[in-house]
RNA sequence: GCCGCUGUGGUGAAAUGGUAAACACAGCAGACUUAAAAUCUGCUGGGAUAACAUCCCUUGUCGGUUCGAGUCCGACCAGCGGCACCA
């Protein structure tokens, strides 16, 4: 026998052909609004992967996870009578590109395409259902054209007093100077200490260091000074924590943004510093604890302390600030166990009682949370507790603990002690009180304080977007929108300089853009284009924006709505999902009235490791572009899911070091694509971390070829396949009915769940009772396999055209993707009898069947007249007996 | 340290508060075969027992609520993930 006959169904023969067949047919084109084959009366699915970056290792098991769920609810959705959108597409800007360009010398450019090329076609050989006609790749000039023009876009806007982004020219006419403008600027130039990668050659933001390392990569990072863009997202901390509340997102990844944004309520409050024209204003969660203050500390790099600092002291400061800056973060970090500080020879003067109090510089206050500046409270701080024990300062209580509890290091909410006029005043009154009494007598007042930075928005790199920016006499200013895309210049060497000069400084040519005028030289982070890439599906081809006004509409509200105006959506409310003036239209089922949901995306798969990151960014430009009236909803994405990762079949995470890796390419030639996504879907829940395992392979595999079975034969001599015999025009018998349609109904609404294990789980009974049959329905295996094309999209489509050839009448005509998914029938479940369970205390006992319609008495009467049941009552009569009609008899003794 | 998630057979896992272990993997036995592979059938949580009869135990541990708990509540333990001197 041949390679080809010994496998067990030949889908290395069908799955290329149903590819080529759908990519030649265009089977999954979707339309858009205004398009000769768009249906209006349909309701619509945006459903999105997290885009891969087309690397040169190609794909891993751990890409058509997640990619194959959104297949699975892309089809379903498509047979439920949805317009779906589902498109995929390639996030190429980044350093592994740029590096292995400087490794070989080859343009990134090239290896870019070459990798998309890669990946493109391993994932039509998944036969994954997306609408290639609108791939995007943000590599693209015709995208990143966008990107620019969204930067641009956030350059030119400020936020208002409500906290909304507004266009800048509103500031201009309020006659403010450009300095003003450019500090309120939502994109603004910051001289400022950054994360400095030598290895890298850039600069990274905060959430691309990880413990004082590189995310990528893991190389040392230092701090240094140095001048560049940043974009404001702070100012929108506080709409990023609330919005948040509306999506229906896993509730972990929306504490991880919490966290990350941190939120925390306190007050500021000012101190005189003795004997000096100098006052430091500390942040603090504890106003409530300011009669506990006995020392100060300010941040080593603090600018007031060269100010405040005695002479006699200068030495030691000096020497001090020395040893901390030459810690990395790391170190700072790693060494975090032991205090170390200096005092200053300086006192401030605590506002509520006048005592001086020392001030210190030490490395356990940052400069860049709060103030840079603290008021320690040793009593009731853990931290401060550690430093007063260490160098000798006083502790003073304030906070009277719950009794048994020692209040030196307790740091939990009490009563008020030796606190003056707070004294006796639970924590949370005293807080409120002494707040009062700061901000009555200007000294402090209540302020909410964030974790989370600005965004560092530049990278000196070259694989990356240029900014649309030129700087003139010492001022930057964007260029005209008729200039994008900005390309960036042809470089023969696009290495780091080894310095914080960005590569492009290397293309003296392009850089002048002017007689007086030269263009910025840092480039876009690699997150700059997954930041709004979903838009562009809904219209990826459009040349005139960024994405179409009603392409936009549709496909992130379901409007069609021809008399409304983007700027509308500046009436909303942030925050209140429920008074959205994108009114729905009338041609849709009343179904999608409901309240309109913040979000646009309907579901969004991907991994957890953007929970911070990309999540965040994309969040953040999308309600810059909500505010300026650019796109219709608040949020981007409704729903999001985190897929699980899957582990080496050693149960370690997959390396190469590891030698565990799972190539899909292999699973597909040695099993077939249906197989593997089959199986990374049976594997265990989406969101679960499973190992792999290749037997669990040839288990879907081989259940695969029992369906394949029920409509195939194989002949004994030559391995050629044929129809069944067994397969007959006939009505499925009772049983046979009652499976499948408990199959419909269960997959159905698996698939709503994501719960395709257990979907899978069904089908596999279900194929299971018809191998069981002598003779096989036709008419019902067809139904079967519209079930099972989401899942094996291939297979099902090929024995689909096999019965077809015999019984015309009983196949799906066309695609089985373009049929309607099946309607179960509810009296096809219901069995005429049903097993009951007697028992006693708690304990089963007996189990009976019974007819489907008997009563409850008749249960009862037949529970008690069981002979085992009474065996275990041992003659005591029945406290009491529940029924659960249809299930079972609890009797009491 | 703080926050979150997860603990069920040899393994991946199922179970609207109602028969724990569906479905699959591995294993064992049998059928087919000269043989193997493939396929098909059956068995397969632990213990007691001559027993395929029957009984007891079993969802990390300990308690609670309930006629009834893997599921709800409380405390604890372990593993994984995130944050981490955040004032």
């Amino acid at each position: 026998m041949s390679e080809q006959q010994r496998k067990a169904f030949p889908f290395s023969e069908f799955e290329p052909k149903w590819q080529d067949e759908w990519e030649a047919k265009k089977a999954f084109h979707t339309p858009n609004p205004g398009e000769a084959d768009f249906d209006a009366t349909k309701p619509k699915y945006f459903v999105l992967d997290m885009f891969p970056y087309p690397s040169g290792a190609g794909l891993h098991v751990g890409h058509p996870e997640g990619y194959t769920a959104t297949d699975i609810i892309g089809r379903f959705k498509k047979m439920s009578g949805f317009n779906v959108l589902h498109p995929m597409g390639w996030d190429a800007f980044g350093l592994p590109a740029e590096q292995y360009a400087i490794k070989t010398g080859q343009h990134p450019r090239i290896t870019t395409e070459q990798n998309i090329e890669g990946f493109r076609g391993q994932l039509k050989r998944l036969g994954f259902a997306y609408d290639w006609d609108r791939e995007v790749n943000t590599t693209d000039p015709g995208y990143f054209k966008w990107t620019q023009w969204i930067f641009l876009k956030l350059y030119n806007a400020y936020v208002n007093e409500e906290g909304k982004a507004r266009p800048i020219s509103e500031l201009e006419a309020q006659g403010l100077s450009r300095a003003e403008i450019d500090s309120r600027r939502l994109a603004y130039i910051s001289e400022a200490p950054v994360n400095w990668c030598p290895e890298l050659g850039t600069v990274l933001a905060n959430e691309e260091v990880v413990d004082g390392k590189s995310e990528v990569g893991g190389f040392a990072v230092e701090r240094r000074p140095m001048r560049q863009w940043m974009l404001r997202i702070t100012a929108f901390a506080q709409r990023l924590i609330d919005e948040l509340d509306g999506l229906d997102w896993p509730e972990s990844i929306r504490l991880l943004q919490r966290n990350w944004i941190g939120r925390s309520e306190g007050a500021h409050v000012t101190f005189q510093v003795a004997h000096a024209d100098a006052e430091i204003t500390v942040f603090t969660t504890r106003p409530d604890t300011l009669f506990g203050a006995t020392y100060m500390v300010i941040a080593p790099e603090h600018s007031l302390v060269d100010q405040i600092a005695a002479p006699e002291q200068a030495a030691a400061i000096a020497a001090y600030r020395r040893v901390v800056g030459s810690k990395s973060d790391l170190e700072r970090t790693e060494l975090a166990k032991e205090k170390t500080g200096v005092f200053t020879g300086a006192y401030a003067i605590n506002p509520v009682n006048n005592e001086q109090i020392p001030i210190w510089i030490a490395d356990y206050v940052m400069m860049g949370y709060g103030t840079g500046a603290i008021m320690a409270v040793p009593a009731h701080d853990t931290r401060d507790f550690e430093f007063a024990t260490k160098f000798d300062l006083p502790v003073k209580q304030v906070v009277q603990p719950p009794a048994g509890k020692e209040w030196q290091g307790y740091t939990d909410d009490g009563i008020a002690i030796n606190s003056g006029f707070l004294d006796g005043l639970p924590t949370a009154e005293a807080k409120k009180k002494i707040a009062a009494w700061l901000e009555e007598k200007g000294l402090g007042k209540g302020t909410t304080n964030f974790k989370l930075r600005d965004w560092l928005f530049s990278r000196q790199r070259y694989w990356g977007e240029p900014f649309p920016i030129v700087w003139e006499d010492g001022h930057h200013h964007g260029i005209p929108e008729s200039e994008l895309p900005l390309l960036p210049p042809t470089l023969e060497d696009f290495r780091p300089t080894g310095t914080p000069e960005p590569p492009l400084s290397k293309a003296t040519d392009w850089v002048c853009y002017s007689d007086s005028a030269t263009r910025e030289l840092n480039t876009m982070p690699q997150w700059a284009g997954s930041c709004w890439y979903y838009l562009r599906y809904c219209d990826a081809q459009n040349s005139d924006r960024f994405v179409g006004i009603e392409a936009e509409r549709y496909w992130m509200t379901g409007s069609l709505g021809d008399n409304q105006t983007i700027g509308q959506s500046d009436n909303q409310t942030i925050g209140q999902g429920d008074n959205q003036t994108v009114s729905l239209s009338p041609h849709l089922p009343v179904s999608l009235s409901s309240p309109p949901k913040p979000g646009g995306v309907d579901l969004y798969v991907g991994g957890t490791e953007h929970a911070v990151l990309h999540l965040l960014y994309a969040r953040f430009w999308h309600k810059v572009l909500f505010d300026l009236g650019y796109v219709s909803t608040p949020e981007p994405f409704q729903r999001l899911v985190n897929q699980g990762l899957i582990m080496g079949e050693d149960g370690q995470k997959m390396s190469k070091s590891r030698g565990n890796v799972v190539n899909p390419d292999d699973v597909v030639k040695e099993y077939g694509a249906d197989a593997l996504r089959l199986y990374e879907m049976f594997m265990g829940p989406l969101e679960q971390v499973k190992p792999w395992s290749m037997k669990g392979v040839e288990g879907v595999y081989r259940f695969l070829a029992r369906v394949w079975r029920l409509v195939m034969v194989q002949h004994e001599e030559n391995g050629v396949w044929s129809l069944s015999p067994a397969l007959q025009d006939v009505p499925a018998n009772k049983q046979l009915t009652k499976a499948l349609h408990e199959t419909i109904k269960k997959c159905g609404e698996d698939i709503e769940k994501l719960s395709f294990n257990t979907a899978i789980s069904q089908m596999m009974v279900c194929t299971n009772a018809f191998t069981g049959a002598e003779i096989k329905p036709a008419s019902a295996i067809v139904t079967f396999l519209k079930v099972l094309s989401p899942f094996a999209p291939h297979l099902a489509e090929e024995l689909n055209t096999r019965i077809a050839s015999q019984f015309p009448d009983l196949a799906v005509k066309g695609f089985l993707s373009d049929s309607i998914w099946p309607t179960y029938d509810p009296a096809a479940l219901i069995e005429d009898e049903v097993e009951v369970v007697f028992q006693v205390n708690g304990k089963l006992r007996d189990k009976v069947r019974v007819p489907i319609a008997a009563s409850k008495e008749e249960i009862e009467a037949l529970a008690l007249a069981s002979t085992r049941v009474q065996e275990f009552m041992e003659g005591k009569p029945a406290k009491k007996v529940i029924v659960v009609p249809g299930k079972l008899v609890n009797i009491v003794v």
